[in-house]
DNA sequence: TTGTATGCGTTATCAG
DNA sequence: CTGATAACGCATACAA
């Protein structure tokens, strides 16, 4: 039972301007028509209140104009930002978004890419860290921070970089003795990389460190950083005076921890976290950070789900973070 | 030049299985249909892969099963919330989500309009403040927090309430002398009525209270606010000692100015925000706040717009906010 | 340059 | 209960 019709079709402008079909469409799409016909399409078209129909010309052409997002949720402010540029990006290039969320649900990432196929999108970009996701065929897929093969392009920030950045950091700003804090999937995804940059610029320039990796399917990830942080308590004192934290979100939850524990930040601990969140818009951010540079990602991941080369394609792009300071850092 | 064919069609089903056209589509929209046909017919389906077109259904039925989701960004905290919610409550009818961010350009929200009139979306929720938007017939439209007429439903929260609850808050905390701050739009939204139900209740129980809200047309909202608290500074002591401010948002920012100007929060000035917002989904909320509703705007969208029967569909659905302590008050 | 006619994949009507 | 067939609105190849 369809609602109520949905309005006039090329065919009824057809009628009022006392032409032919065709000759609607050519003007509708803004091809060569001679300037008389155009004016008097162009009146019909105002006089009715013509608007094309999106599933005819999708029907007809198999293009929907039209990309698929995925991601956990938009909550999360850093999902919001992405999710934010991404349409931006869309836009830019006349492109509608489809936004789907997994809630972290795996089921319903197969379930969200089986309907984007049947929505015949132009393409999906998928944030998703499902280590069985089905990859369509025939559509353009681009993850980002996820690589699965050479065929799915990734995008993501320069983790390893970022890493090497924080060490370097956190040894200027007069940390002798670091540790590195993440919750992380257990697959290989890049966000892992933060680890082992920061590990690496630790050794090379010799800046003692720890680290403490929990696997996201662990089942107290919190209480188990309050025990890490616990067994590195010295008569009232942490250990450490550095913490490089794998996301801003973590570091603002171990900074509460810590604090409620006695321990200052930045006085006593100095925290730099991973992202680059900042709250209502505001220059300031949340934490000192590593910002990843999320208008770029977005429209790296658009451009390239859009390639008219698909195949050609590279399959990870890295792109450039900076250190931003935001007051759990003394400077 | 369309993308390489896109899949098999209900055509290529029936071949496959050796039957009519129309069985296929009966077992795909589950019908009636004989068990031997029905196996037949699935059989094909996952051989060949089969997906149906949405667009094809689209233009039969005339329903897209879509919604779309005309937002200011989502960035801010507040609308990422609500595209989440709205997005699961979508999800719970089976529909998909068109996400259209305005950035807040008021040319671009008619023309985001238009497209989803183009894409024959099932409906359209709406939060923009633009004053001549033009409301489009043959599609339901839902605002959030901004009444146009009794044809386009509006949900909101209880702001008036909100306003009030803040008032009976603050005096119950001990304030002695308090003030509004709000910017807002020139135009008679819904979030303005905080400011009455403040107002209302500082009268009814005996308050002091002083008034200031910024309209967002003004050059410098921000230094504005500083003006209005500097001149309510005497001798080092703000002249308040509790703030109601129009969102959690700018109640961010005031207390980042108040601390700059030497008042402590919440030891000499306590202050209650608007909207319920939490940093990373962890359980405390940024500032002490009154709490919007916001799964519950979500569902409330959906199902009104969603509505069988939509001319009958009460005109303003208002909801009931709570109160919640985020660390600016005295408790 | 414009008109005509076909088919995109689907649902729905009508016969069988 | 199933098969055949006509539309839905549009773009396009082809004819004029």
């Amino acid at each position: 039972m369809p609602r109520e019709h949905s309005g006039p079709t090329m065919a009824d402008v057809a009628r009022e301007a006392g032409v032919a079909l065709g000759t609607v469409s050519r003007v509708v799409n803004g091809e060569q028509v001679g300037d008389a016909f155009r004016e008097k399409v162009q009146a019909a078209i105002t006089k009715l209140g013509y608007k094309y129909n999106s599933s005819g010309r999708a029907l007809r052409t198999d293009e929907t104009n039209t990309v698929a997002v995925i991601m956990p949720n938009c909550d999360n402010p850093f999902f919001g930002l992405l999710v934010n540029y991404i349409c931006i990006a869309l836009r830019k290039r006349k492109r509608r978004m489809l936004l789907c969320l997994t809630e972290n649900d795996r089921d319903r990432e197969t379930e969200l890419i089986q309907m984007a196929q049947q929505n015949r999108v132009d393409g999906i970009i998928a944030l998703t860290y499902n280590p069985k996701l089905t990859i369509p065929e025939n559509i353009p897929l681009v993850t980002i921070d996820r690589f699965f093969s050479l065929s799915v392009p990734c995008i993501a920030s320069d983790n390893f970089g970022g890493g090497v950045l924080a060490a370097r950091k956190l040894q200027m700003l007069g940390c002798t003795r670091v540790a590195f804090l993440q919750t992380a999937s257990e697959l290989p995804t890049e966000p892992k990389k933060r680890r082992d940059g920061f590990v690496s610029a630790c050794v090379e320039i010799g800046l003692p460190f720890e680290v403490k990796v929990i696997t996201t399917e662990e089942k107290e990830p919190a209480s188990e950083f309050d025990l890490f942080l616990q067994d590195h308590m010295e008569n009232g004192h942490l250990a450490f005076d550095g913490l490089f934290v794998g996301t801003d979100s973590l570091a603002w939850q171990i900074i509460k921890k810590l604090r409620g524990m006695g321990v200052r930040v930045p006085e006593d601990v100095q925290v730099i976290g991973f992202d680059g969140i900042r709250l209502f818009g505001c220059q300031e951010y949340v934490v000192s950070t590593i910002v990843q540079p999320v208008p770029e990602i977005a429209e790296a991941c658009v451009n390239t789900v859009l390639s008219r080369h698909f195949s050609n394609v590279p399959s990870l792009i890295i792109l450039p973070v900076t250190y931003a300071r935001g007051g759990t850092t003394r400077e």
